[in-house]
DNA sequence: TTGACATTCTAACGATTGTTAGATATAATG
DNA sequence: CATTATATCTAACAATCGTTAGAATGTCAA
């Protein structure tokens, strides 16, 4: 990997655990290997490797979006089903390691930087409300449910994903026993509440 | 108020906003309008602040706790209400302006700080959990709903109200506008779920 | 008024911060 | 080989950090 990519990698390895202020340029060469004025080459400043995570990241889930929303991501079933929300957005998105650090990163920041708040509220409330309320959108078209008992289900499924995120995924480390706690207690959820559909 | 007092509140309002490293003493005296040096008349450090305001919350927590699972705060209505939830936990807890401070801070300092990390866990999800299903639990006993159903709707409850908390009372500045919108989908949530209960 | 104590001040310390100028090394091109 | 461009280095800067010693106040009892 090239010293560029090495030092937004370990930035936001960093920046995730600590935020942004706390930790210093200093800090970030020392772990990876250079020198501070190396970091001045492949960047403005410091606000620039900020901007740089930023942009990757949206990059990412523009693209996972679009696969999201093609027809493809809906054909290994007929129907949108939970295997889906488990192959795209649990493992590609809350559970993958580079975004669930983007997350933990918008999570500090948001408190205090305006910009980033709107970040964190798009990639943490709005588009995962969009895309579990548009499975259960599709489930009342399909006839399988009514239109108000699938808006009231599917609200019921968002509030709790979004309970085991910040309970599991941005508490502390991220360790494999959160994650297994996650998967379970995700698992346990549609199974008791949506057994009757995909057992 | 004291001087001592006004260092706790004006750090703790800034800690809440940008963190606890972020926030230098000298930014806290020039709020309160003190030399840096009086702090270290008050606090043996600044780490000693921050311990200070742990103290102050969990004393302060801790007596609402006695008074939650006294019998005195269940007397105005025969059984646990949601107008008890709504002027004990919402009011005095979550949407209580010091309350909702600590939580920010343990929001932010929790992802690299191990003890606050516990004390995050404990009060933004282990103990609101607690609280929250021993209102279904006496529903069960009660005789009202069936051990399964209330354990089930009690989870789902205690799911949409933490989704609720961290989409409105820890995202961003905490705006007149944000605290409606938390309890007015509370409440419609409570309306939706269990209007057949003391509507 | 004097003395004792509580509270706040002035002024500085060593360490760390983001950033920069300019030298040095490495690799590619003529 | 000489030249140019790319990449990393050394070494320093002004600013800010938490913290401290010691002087200057204010308050109240003797």
């Amino acid at each position: 990997m090239n010293t560029k990519d090495r030092i937004l990698e370990t930035a936001l390895s960093m920046f995730s655990e600590h935020g942004y202020d706390p930790v210093s340029i200093r800090d970030i060469c020392g772990a990876v290997g250079i020198k501070e004025s190396t970091v001045y080459y492949h960047f403005k400043n410091k606000q620039d490797i900020l901007d740089s995570l930023f942009i990757r990241f949206e990059e990412h889930v523009d693209s996972l979006l679009k696969v999201l929303h093609s027809p493809d991501a809906w054909n290994h079933s007929q129907s949108p089903s939970f295997g889906w929300i488990d192959t795209y957005f649990f493992d590609q998105y809350l559970l993958d390691p580079f975004c669930n650090r983007m997350m933990r990163l918008m999570l500090i920041e948001q408190l205090h930087n305006k910009e980033i708040q709107q970040k964190y509220s798009r990639w943490l409330f709005e588009e995962p409300y969009r895309i579990e309320m548009s499975v259960f959108e599709t489930l009342s078209q399909l006839g399988i449910m009514s239109k108000e008992s699938s808006e009231q289900t599917g609200k019921g499924f968002y509030a709790y994903i979004t309970m085991l995120v910040f309970k599991y995924l941005l508490n502390g480390k991220l360790t494999a026993r959160k994650k297994n706690a996650f998967c379970e207690e995700a698992h346990s959820y549609i199974a008791s509440s949506f057994g009757f559909w995909e057992g």
